[in-house]
DNA sequence: TCTGGGGTCCTAGGACCC
DNA sequence: TCTGGGGTCCTAGGACCC
């Protein structure tokens, strides 16, 4: 049964955007197939009780015994041991991911994509904003068999919080005046942009909740966070925050990464794996006529110790045997201390279109002497 | 308890340039 | 003989998000 908490009337406001989040995204999915585990607790994560994986997506009734996104399996099993394990099948996911979307896509010409689950959807050019909420819904269930949260407010990130104070299958409407009022006593935490370091950080203050940090002083909070993370978050606190939601975004990098299942000493079998890898980025990439100039190594120790090593190529280059050659010499150039838990690659400073190598068409430097004339300042 | 994989944005220092 | 004031690019790491 649906439930609604109404807090402010959308057709006062200058704008309203909707925060839809899909409800237990992967594990409502994964019911659909298989309905007799309705009502029973269910973990989407990979079933090998030997593997260092975490929990992609916990059922409620599994929520209850303390699993979630991200805890590890290990610990997942020792909390909910009668839980239904089920492996992740991300193309079922993706399927039921463009039907959602699709459903808001009538609803509005600006939907912004977050994530397999969720998304923005501008509702502002809606005569009844709370009527078109609650229509999609109605739509998303009759149409996938999927229920969904959703804040509507005045601004994405009051939508963002709203979205998750009636889950599952609620509907928030929160005004920007009643921010405080209706989300004042939650833990600081709530606020998009305050992650566990943050929390300690606030912690030290005696800053707990959402009120705390909006009647913060905004020096005291500098003192901790630097001067511009502390405005942004005090201005967050008080439920202010942007209303543009952004159709299509380009990406700024693309990169695999694995874990090994034992950590590994093998310098053979880790260049290999660190030359496919970033065989499999260059050649995504070269399918969507992308390049990047900037390869990057990443290595995670076994002590679960991070490094990233980085070079820069003169030209950018979607070529694999390149990307491999550069993640290579990086990798050769790391001196390890401990096993690898962990090798990735990554492609980074992307130019779009042309062909082959060489700078694209609007990419190319001015020849010399040509370029305007620089004054010797000095 | 023992920590995935894919991203984004920010900061800070050093090199280098005018 | 005591040291400016920008600007950009590159690298490494950190925090955060889904």
């Amino acid at each position: 049964m649906p439930s609604e908490r109404l807090y402010g009337d959308p057709s006062e406001w200058e704008h309203a955007v909707a925060h839809v989040d899909m409800d237990a995204f992967y594990v409502s999915v994964e019911i659909l197939r298989r309905p007799e585990l309705r009502g029973m607790p269910v973990i989407v994560g990979p079933r090998d009780p030997a593997s260092r994986g975490v929990v992609m997506t916990a059922s409620y009734e599994a929520r209850r015994f303390g699993v979630h996104s991200a805890l590890p399996m290990a610990v997942a099993r020792r909390r909910c041991p009668q839980a239904v394990v089920i492996p992740r099948d991300m193309e079922r996911y993706r399927e039921a991911s463009q039907k959602v979307m699709a459903v808001f896509r009538r609803y509005s010409d600006l939907v912004e994509v977050v994530g397999m689950d969720e998304a923005y959807v501008d509702l502002t050019q809606s005569p009844a904003p709370k009527t078109r909420a609650r229509q999609i819904k109605r739509d998303v269930l009759a149409e996938t068999g999927l229920t969904c949260s959703i804040g509507l407010a005045p601004n994405r990130l009051i939508a963002k919080i709203a979205s998750d104070l009636d889950k599952p299958d609620g509907l928030c409407v929160l005004a920007r005046e009643r921010f405080l009022e209706v989300v004042g006593d939650r833990p600081a935490r709530i606020i998009p942009g305050v992650g566990p370091k943050t929390e300690e950080r606030l912690d030290a203050l005696e800053i707990k909740t959402v009120s705390d940090l909006a009647r913060a002083p905004e020096n005291s909070l500098s003192a901790v966070l630097g001067p511009s993370h502390a405005r942004s978050l005090g201005r967050r606190a008080c439920g202010f925050g942007g209303t543009a939601v952004a159709v299509r975004r380009e990406r700024k990098s693309e990169s695999r990464e694995r874990t090994f299942s034992t950590d590994q000493s093998d310098p053979t079998l880790m260049r290999s794996e660190v030359a496919a890898m970033a065989r499999t980025v260059a050649e995504h990439l070269g399918s969507q006529r992308i390049r990047g100039r900037t390869v990057t190594l990443k290595i995670r120790l076994a002590p679960f110790r991070t490094f990233t090593r980085s070079r820069t190529l003169p030209a950018p280059t979607a070529d694999p045997e390149q990307v491999a050659a550069a993640a290579q010499a990086l990798f050769d150039a790391f001196e390890r201390d401990a096993p690898v838990r962990l090798l990735g690659v990554g492609v980074s400073n992307l130019v779009r279109g042309g062909e082959g190598e060489g700078p694209a068409p609007g990419d190319a430097e001015a020849p010399a002497g040509t370029g305007p004339v620089q004054l010797a300042l000095d």
